[in-house]
DNA sequence: GAGCACTGC
């Protein structure tokens, strides 16, 4: 690694700094500046008082960063030079240079918001553009109207600086002459194979080529999974100009060992085989050549149905940059590009920012508290999309974290004290009330590391875990903390957790974080002495900081599973609980298929009973005074309810009144408590019994009138084109058909989705939909129009399901192929559907 | 082949 050329800097960093409260500096990444500009700026006397704070993205660097100053100094670490990561806090008093990373230091303003003993920040690795260090930019932007001495530093390798500099102006930019040895591009001449063969096979085609013009040194493939480095590393056994290479496997699922055993050098040449890993967070020294597959798994967020994912996509030009410069750290290099050089051109610049795509509840709680009431005040670097915005404050409002304003409530700053997302800090100060609260802890706790007992291939490990299972057990949170309490008896003996598979180390952070947890709840005046917990206490939480994750099991046959809001998924076949009809689950996940489209995966189920829905009470949710009367507490009770009548009634109702029409009118004359039970067909009496008395918590509610532009009508013939939204409402068309796109059901509103329903006196009520809701049909259906065989939403192929439903709304055939459903399928069927149901209209 | 890239308080 070069050094940086700080003596050609020293003066125009000097001279700007004098002049301008904010900078900007390029330089590639281990150039030398994370270590060499903090000490210039000490040592010139450019902050005479307080700390220079640098922001780090990762831990490792931190830690690494700082014990390297210390030594350069020759000073003890912790003293003028320190560092502050999750679980360590190793600075005091006299500390001048701090290396901390971004979260820690969004924690530290949010107990001290002007940040008092800090004299600058210093933004490190910007350009990887993660999350807390863009809010982090804003802030501290902000900070500097009340702390106009305040200075601060982005430094970053291949950020688009116009960007930057625009937000930052007057921000003088610093650009010292780059230390890089050069890396030879190259890229395939024609598309491989009309983009159809696996992307191992082009590896592996491609190969010799790349070994050629690599004479010496190590070769790093760049896959976008563990499963595709599988695949790409038996591929290889069969390229004769591969033999006498030692081929490796480096993701982030490998122990610590075996990852090591990637990094460090061997007898033999090495082919490295690694995910995005080995992009930024691990460097492996002595790579001359670079295989890019030019994809990587991305995580996202899709705001409109609340749901995650995680997709393999093309990678950007400037990070196919990043990964061909890993061939040249210490010596001229070469990177082949699986990909042409006109695709490359069509790839976008820059990886999309974690703030466009990632759920935005928790930082947005944090600017709340920190008198951001509105988004709209906040000076976003970058602002996030409007409607990730309006789900989390739909979301922050249903949490009852914000009232009808969207200011802060003090129930939103005690979720604030935990370091975790809203809905796990609700879920802690719900169990607090439900008296679960060391469990919930472990829970939370659990869900920040990497997985404590993840899926096992070995049926010896398989065969041990079982064993933690000979007692029923209610959920996959529940196994795992078994599996983890037994680990924790055995004091965590390796052989023991070798034989269930339990990754002690993942166990060891969650066992400091649960602690921390403790803590905070304890000083909160939280009871945490309480004895062990049932299922239903723990059941009962959850479901307060998931309302919106209650799903059903379609049959008992499949595992595939109905969602609220219309939304569906597949239960994860490790699962512990298929045998429960009714879930909550902690997990929603968008993934590949193999067939080039989407499945949606629900994960960390735990089994409901109907009752917890149907009995939740107001003060299992009760948290202060102020909320015990706050009509936003009956927003989730009237929430509960609705997954509560989507999820049952739909079995009990029958004949005429379909679900779709009754579910909102029974949920609104419901909520009203004066439901008078004699107006509805018998079939439903029994089920009303038990709403009525849910009906008698809210006293005074009154019964509204139903507003026939809520009915609802299903899109299904619409979709596939047989018959027009119109003919649906001018022929009072029954809905024949459902079809599914992906985890959404698609249907389709008269009018735009109701907002308020009218009280007899004439007040209105607003109707609130919790996220993803109300669904943007008009949007939904111009996607749909004119894509008969593979519908696509935002470029990606959703699998089509296509059910016929008879009058009751039940499904009597369901079909995935489009095509031969309308050409074979459905004609052969109709007539003996009409006979059946002669009440439809059959297209 | 069926969980799933990388981080972080």
């Amino acid at each position: 690694m070069d050094a940086l050329p700080i003596g050609e800097l020293a003066a125009p960093l000097a001279a700007a700094w004098g002049a301008a409260s904010r900078l900007l500096l390029t330089a590639p990444t281990g150039s030398g500046k994370s270590t060499q500009i903090p000490q210039f700026l000490l040592d010139a006397g450019l902050a005479p008082a307080g700390q220079i704070v640098v922001l780090q993205p990762r831990r490792l660097a931190a830690r690494m960063l700082a014990r390297r100053v210390a030594r350069e100094r020759g000073v003890a670490l912790g003293s003028a030079v320190g560092y502050q990561v999750r679980d360590e806090h190793v600075a005091g008093p006299h500390t001048r240079i701090c290396y901390v990373t971004e979260g820690v230091l969004l924690r530290r303003l949010l107990s001290d918001p002007d940040l008092r003993d800090v004299a600058a920040i210093l933004f490190d690795e910007f350009h990887e553009r993660h999350l807390p260090g863009d809010l982090m930019l804003g802030l501290a932007r902000a900070l500097q109207a009340r702390r106009p001495e305040l200075k601060l530093l982005v430094m970053s390798a291949t950020l688009d600086v116009s960007g930057v500099a625009d937000y930052l102006a007057p921000a003088p930019l610093l650009q010292p002459a780059g230390r890089c040895h050069p890396v030879a591009i190259q890229y395939l001449e024609r598309a491989a194979a009309g983009g159809r063969a696996p992307i191992w096979e082009t590896a592996a085609r491609a190969l010799p080529a790349l070994l050629a013009g690599v004479p010496e040194g190590d070769l790093l493939v760049f896959m976008p999974g563990a499963y595709e480095i599988q695949r790409t590393i038996e591929a290889f056994r069969g390229v004769g100009a591969a033999r006498g290479f030692e081929v490796l496997p480096l993701h982030g699922r490998l122990s610590a060992a075996d990852q090591d055993r990637a990094v460090s050098p061997g007898a033999r040449r090495r082919i490295i085989v690694a995910t995005n890993i080995a992009e930024t967070s691990i460097t492996i020294a002595g790579v001359r050549g670079v295989l890019d597959s030019g994809l990587a798994r991305e995580a996202g967020f899709d705001p409109r149905r609340g749901i995650e994912t995680l997709l393999v996509a093309p990678i950007s030009r400037a990070a196919a940059e990043q990964r061909s410069g890993r061939a040249g750290r210490t010596a001229p290099g070469v990177a082949l590009r699986l990909w042409t050089a006109r695709e490359h051109e069509q790839r976008p610049a820059y990886t999309r920012p974690e703030i466009q795509r990632v759920d935005l509840a928790e930082p947005l709680l944090a600017l709340k508290a920190l008198g951001f009431a509105r988004s709209t005040d906040f000076p976003w670097f970058e602002p996030p999309p409007p409607a990730a915005l309006e789900q989390a404050e739909a979301l922050l409002r249903d949490l009852a974290a914000t009232d009808a304003a969207g200011r802060i409530t003090s129930l939103g700053r005690q979720l604030l004290r935990f370091p975790l997302h809203p809905r796990y800090a609700r879920l802690l100060l719900a169990a607090a009330e439900t008296g679960c609260l060391p469990e919930a802890t472990r829970i939370a706790a659990l869900t920040q590391t990497r997985p404590l007992l993840p899926p096992a291939r070995d049926p010896a490990v398989r065969e041990a875990r079982g064993a933690l299972t000979d007692e029923p057990v209610p959920g996959d949170y529940a196994l795992t903390l078994r599996g983890w309490a037994a680990a924790t008896a055995q004091r965590y003996a390796p052989a023991f957790c070798q034989a269930i598979g339990l990754q002690a180390e993942a166990a060891r952070e969650a066992d400091r974080l649960a602690a921390r947890f403790q803590v905070i709840a304890r000083s909160a005046g939280l009871a945490l002495d309480t004895p062990p917990a049932t299922a239903a206490q723990i059941g009962r939480a959850l479901l307060a900081a998931f309302p919106d994750r209650v799903a059903r099991r379609c049959d008992q046959g499949s595992l595939r599973c109905e969602l609220v809001h219309g939304r569906r998924g597949e239960l994860a076949r490790s699962s512990a609980v298929h045998h429960a009809p009714l879930l909550l689950v902690g997990e929603i996940t968008e993934l590949d298929d193999r067939h080039g489209g989407v499945r949606t995966l629900l994960s960390q189920a735990t089994a409901l009973e109907t009752e917890w829905l149907a009995e939740a009470r107001p003060d299992a949710l009760r948290d202060e005074k102020e909320y015990r009367y706050d009509p936003r507490q009956k927003r989730v009770l009237l929430h509960l309810r609705r997954c509560f009548l989507d999820l049952v009634l739909r079995d009990q109702i029958r004949q005429d009144v379909t679900a779709a029409e009754a579910a909102p009118v029974l949920a609104q004359a419901l909520a009203s408590g004066a439901l008078e039970s004699a107006q509805w067909p018998e079939a439903i009496t029994p089920w009303l019994a038990r709403l009525e008395s849910l009906a008698a918590w809210c006293p005074d509610w009154r019964l509204p009138t139903f507003d026939a532009s809520a009915r609802q009508t299903v899109l299904g013939a619409f979709c596939v084109g047989a018959v027009g939204a119109r003919d649906l409402k001018d022929r009072k068309l029954l809905p024949c058909f459902r079809v599914w796109l992906g985890a959404a059901a698609v249907t389709v509103l008269e009018r735009e989705a109701p907002t308020h329903f009218t009280l007899p006196s004439g007040r209105r009520r607003p109707i609130v939909y919790c996220p993803p809701q109300p669904p943007r049909l008009a949007a939904t259906i111009q996607d749909l129009d004119g894509l008969q065989t593979t519908p696509r939403i935002a470029g990606r192929r959703m699998p089509l399901t296509i059910e016929i439903l008879a009058p009751n709304q039940r499904p009597v055939q369901t079909t995935t192929d489009l095509d031969s459903f309308w050409r074979t399928a459905y004609p052969a069927l109709r007539p003996a559907l009409s006979r059946r149901y002669p009440k439809h209209r059959w297209p």
